[in-house]
DNA sequence: GACTTCGATGACAGCGCTTGCAGGCTAGAA
DNA sequence: TTCTAGCCTGCAAGCGCTGTCATCGAAGTC
């Protein structure tokens, strides 16, 4: 900044004050400035101004992984949001329970971003607790979190709308299919089930639950066995409703090795509108993982100017059916 | 830490020296200060030590987006490796020209990492120039850099052995389809093409430009239009061979709304072991996305630190061909 | 016993930036 | 002309750490 201050014949202070656009600074001092600063390429040194200002100009992301369609799609809507702020963008991934307990022991966003982004991560009430006492603005995203600034879908009312197309279509035997990982089920998992479950109360059918199965992440074997226990069932179901897109996509395989047909003998519906999943000609219930990312990073610049009621705002973004070749009326018959 | 200082009742030289682990503390010093740190739950501000040290703690990564399978895999890879070395990760994804452009003007991460890594981004030569001339340690990922730091894989080998593959299995006439964006082609598409192609000649076959072709990103109809030019030669090809295995997907589901059988009439073959690719039944050349993350950070790390010959290593990570159900021999007559 | 050596600690000068305050300058008012 | 009021701009004091250098005692040496 010294050289930058020098080259265009002026102060330090008045290239900070120029360089932060306050406006006390006359316009031919800011144009020789802007100038200089622009022909040295000057990059400001952020730990030397958040030394004094407090402010790191940055923003953390807390995530669970970094490889599935959601966050990445997630990120991909926050990163153009930060840019335009001036703000940068620190990731932590925390995928596995020795990363997660190192990461709530040393707490390493302390003081090193301006507000942190809880993203689709169910945390423990002592995680909750330690993050609480970090000092430091926190935004949940998809996911609620009462009292807290949070941006979400519904998630029970999407799969509701989702599960009333199937029942709509002439569907009575619906299946559920969730999915978990080591560390457990995943946040949104008890939200859809339970907008699903309602739909079928809602049309008056009774609840069985040898149709809501559980098929456990990536590996193994599991995607076959659970197709396998369905359609031995004594009246199998017609239609399979997946928690995401991801395992509607493993279920399409496992179906297709079995040689049942989609959507001649069941029909099968996701949830996310992955990319893949108008490749795959996927029913699902679209949500706007992009424009969660971009809205996430609106309210977390309100938070962090504090700006009236940001502090427990809540942004619920709409999700939307989109009809593809994977649904159909049931076969005849049933 | 002045606190930290007054309640263990020595200066705050010593506090840095204990809180660094520096060996010149006496032990009952040293235990007098930690336990006035736990008490006060002190946490170091980053932004004043490195104010003085130059050090960040934080590496910065380079990329075109974020929400492809190839660079969120790399990223994956990266997390754990960063985390080990009490590094933080910082995001810079640049994703159009005009991002892009400002992300080349002002520098953003000049003097606010300790190092940049460069992820598939072709680089122009003014730009390339820009980053030199950053001050800070500049490593190549998926992607090779003449006297630079490197980790890739060798695209061009890995070609020809999908192509000899295919050559293997019968077939004769193979086309090649590759993608580009807004930007132009990816990095890799010259390597990976000019493998096949030198399959081809070493097949002793004549290059047919008919059986190349390129294919816009996701939007539009352009696969559709791909294969309906492809399938009305005179000739048409009995295998075709994807730049990347999300052009492959796409390619199958056009197939497949053409009724055309794979791998009955054409066989197909992607590149990157994405992870639909196993759900696909997509035979494919597999690249250690992940790997080539955690790779690119230990390199990184030496040469943060300088380690011998680090500035201008290169790491060629192995590919291999995973055979799955989209290939098999040519139908007969052909 | 006088001198050297060395381990342990404190004092202090910055690192690059922000910001309160003082001062110079210009212009309009008296 | 003299005075007052604004505008701009520079000065200088830190922000919380690190690292150099000086200091001080205790231990070792002859």
């Amino acid at each position: 900044m010294a050289d930058v201050a020098h080259r265009a014949g002026v102060s330090v202070s008045t290239v900070s004050r120029t360089l932060r656009g306050l406006s006390t600074v006359s316009d031919t001092t800011r144009a020789r400035v802007e100038t200089a600063a622009r022909e040295l390429s000057f990059a400001i040194t952020r730990s030397a101004s958040s030394l004094v200002t407090g402010r790191t100009g940055r923003v953390a992301v807390l995530m669970p992984n970094l490889a599935s369609w959601f966050l990445s799609s997630a990120l991909s809507g926050m990163a153009p949001a930060l840019r335009e702020a001036g703000l940068d963008l620190l990731v932590y991934s925390v995928s596995d329970v020795h990363e997660r307990a190192d990461f709530f022991d040393r707490l390493p966003a302390r003081r090193n971003a301006d507000a942190l982004l809880v993203v689709s991560f169910a945390l423990t009430p002592a995680e909750r607790a330690r993050l609480d006492d970090l000092g430091m603005p926190l935004v949940f995203v998809s996911q609620h979190a009462p009292g807290r600034p949070s941006v979400y879908v519904d998630d029970e009312d999407a799969a509701l709308r989702g599960t009333r197309h199937l029942l709509n279509l002439g569907h009575r035997r619906i299946a559920f299919l969730q999915t978990f990982d080591e560390t457990g089920f995943a946040w949104s998992s008890k939200n859809r089930l339970a907008g699903h479950l309602r739909a079928l109360a809602d049309a008056g059918l009774e609840h069985d639950p040898s149709l809501v199965m559980s098929v456990p992440g990536w590996k193994g074997s599991g995607m076959a066995t659970a197709v396998g226990r369905l359609m031995s069932l004594q009246a199998p179901p017609t239609a399979l409703f997946t928690e995401t897109d991801d395992l509607a996509f493993r279920l399409l395989a496992a179906l297709r090795a079995a040689n049942v047909s989609v959507p001649g003998q069941v029909s099968v519906m996701g949830f996310d509108d992955h990319v893949m999943a108008g490749v795959m000609g996927l029913t699902t219930l679209a949500q706007p993982a992009v424009e969660l990312g971009r809205t996430a990073i609106a309210l977390t610049r309100a938070v962090i100017d504090d700006s009236d009621g940001a502090h427990a705002r809540h942004i619920v973004l709409p999700t939307e059916l989109v009809p593809r070749g994977s649904t159909a009326p049931p076969p005849t018959g049933n």
